[in-house]
DNA sequence: TACTTTTTTATTGTTTTACAATAAATTTTT
DNA sequence: AAAAATTTATTGTAAAACAATAAAAAAGTA
């Protein structure tokens, strides 16, 4: 996978944590966690847009796509 | 709703029609047009960056938030 | 106009996953 | 240490991606 999520640098911008952000998007503390972390395989539209208007953000801001070269060699990013 | 997807726009740029696009981000015809005339609710993370690496974009290329206010007059947008 | 290609729409079925709800463990802050 | 915030885990349900297929509609070409 290639897609990364910078939720986390938003709402470090936005000094937001999880739980503001979570009543505002309508979304439970522990879901949001994943989404933030990049365990999320998948995304709503409607989590997004709740999120992007939140945060007053766009997807872009959200979401970045950095093509996989391997550099697995650090530590371990994906475990299972 | 307030995302709004963009992947028409992004084809476009690229020259690339549902069918190429489709073989290379390796999903049907079918449901790549569901996802590009913005039907679809959700969207898979693999899936978004099958689409990036295809078409050597950004996800913030192809996905956008737009604040709804009303501009329904126009026509219909979103219909049942 | 007919023919071809592309795109859209629809239907059915399977599999995946979001997300809720909950609880406990872990980390951070005070 | 205590409190607050975050992470991780588990179970269940509802939603939706996506496959496979087919057919209608639109666009392009001879």
């Amino acid at each position: 996978m290639a897609i990364i999520i910078n939720l986390d640098v938003m709402m470090a911008k936005r000094k937001k944590g999880l739980t503001e952000l979570a009543g505002e998007v309508d979304i439970t503390l522990a879901n949001l966690s994943i989404l933030k972390n990049n365990k999320a395989k998948a995304i709503r539209l409607g989590t997004l847009n709740a999120i992007c208007k939140a945060l007053d953000c766009q997807p872009g801001d959200i979401l970045q796509y950095v093509e996989d070269e391997e550099e697995t060699t650090e530590k371990e990013d994906g475990k299972k």
